[in-house]
DNA sequence: GAATTGACGTTCT
DNA sequence: AAGAACGCCAATT
């Protein structure tokens, strides 16, 4: 029973989203080893508001904001990543790959292992 | 219980 | 190269 549902390994990997840095949900899936659950990803997302998960920092491979339509206001997801420092135009996050946080890359396979 | 939908992305045609 | 279809797992209807 040690092994998590895909559900929870999103969450994990949502909540280790440094502050100020953005990722998609394409990655999340690669990561957990399934690229084409993308769409699990947004799914959890939904889930998410019963966990601690910033899914304000998780956009679409485009960089953006297909799920603030989710959020409690309409640009709150906006808002909070401007306040992280990340400047969003028209539902799009600007220099979406300088803020972009890989995990594969930035945990390096090592967090699940 | 079965069919459809859902914050997407990849692959085929 | 551009467009359409499929795939993934879980939840909702």
């Amino acid at each position: 029973m040690t092994e998590k549902n895909f559900f929870d390994k999103v969450y994990e990997v949502a909540r280790l989203i440094p502050h100020g840095r953005v990722t998609s949900y394409g990655a999340i899936a690669k990561y957990l080893g399934a690229a084409r659950s993308a769409r699990m990803v947004g799914w959890a997302m939904n889930n998410s508001h019963a966990k601690d998960v910033p899914a304000h920092r998780v956009v679409n491979r485009v960089g953006v904001l297909t799920g603030k339509h989710h959020f409690d206001g309409t640009n709150l997801m906006q808002q909070l990543l401007e306040n992280e420092g990340i400047k969003v135009e028209d539902n799009q996050i600007l220099d979406f790959q300088a803020h972009f946080w890989d995990p594969m890359t930035e945990l390096g396979s090592d967090f699940m292992k």
